[in-house]
DNA sequence: TATTGTTATACTCTATAACTATA
DNA sequence: TATAGTTATAGAGTATAACAATA
């Protein structure tokens, strides 16, 4: 029983599509995914402790110290003494990370152009406010998802 | 420098969401992305040999074994004979993994009704179309960069 | 006492290479 | 000789728990 593809089947092949690119793009540059969303992070928020990049991420703090030391090995970032905190330290980006960041942020600028390019001109409007909702209506499940489960854990 | 967002993250934003959407709902259930994948793939193609689902899954054989072992120590799927060929195993779907496909199935229909119904009408065929176009983009240019490391590899 | 980061341990996903049993 | 699956080994990402240093 074939049925025809609905928004949602899309979306879920473009996610898989993403994943796919992304890893081929990676392979050789010593980055992963995990580490280069740790490099955006970084590269939006400033210089920050460990701890505040575990926060941003939503991931462990055990897991922000092995992708550091990852990316510290790969010197994409430094740890630098926190000013006023000796138990903290913190994180930055180094020239050549954010050397990688702003190639990321070019890359970023030219998928996006080419993708609206294939985009019929009379249906961009369309997409863009239809990707908002349902990016905002996403946004508002996963957030109450995760407080069903910060209540449960009381 | 604050940039209006694009079509393409948001599109990032959903896969992201995706991601820890189904992140949350496997949990408990045994069940996690890579398990699932290979279910829907058996789903989808009916009883298969694991070099069948390697390919499919454009996966190594190795990973095959892991994951078809986890799936059948929690009982979705098992491992039968070849009719013919006795060095391969045929793989297939138990009561319990059609069961936790058929819920899967139903919880995707309803999030797709849920998501088609935040988006404004007159959006819907925009986006649609325009999803349909990206998705089309993609695919052409993951494809293209998987032959460029074939031939790479020669 | 509470917090920051690390060590210890473990599980999942992934890969390559070598090996066994069959084709 | 080639193919199907497994064993062996390894690396990445993730988590929890225990611990040291510092707040």
């Amino acid at each position: 029983m074939i049925r025809t593809p609905t928004v949602l089947d899309r979306l879920l092949e473009i996610s898989a599509l993403f994943q796919q690119d992304m890893a081929r793009a990676f392979a050789g540059t010593g980055l992963t995914p995990a580490r280069t969303h740790l490099l955006w992070v970084l590269a939006d928020h400033g210089p920050s402790t460990q701890q505040a990049l575990a926060t941003a991420m939503r991931v462990s703090p055990r897991n922000v110290t092995g992708l550091v030391d990852a990316l510290d090995r790969t010197g994409h970032v430094r740890r630098g003494p926190h000013p006023t905190d000796r138990r903290a330290k913190i994180v930055s980006l180094t020239e050549s990370g954010t050397l990688a960041m702003s190639e990321m942020a070019r890359d970023h600028e030219r998928l996006s152009a080419e993708l609206m390019a294939a985009v019929d001109s009379s249906d961009a409007d369309g997409l863009l406010r239809g990707v908002d909702a349902i990016a905002t209506h996403l946004r508002a499940m996963v957030e109450a998802e995760a407080s069903t489960v910060e209540q449960e854990e009381r």
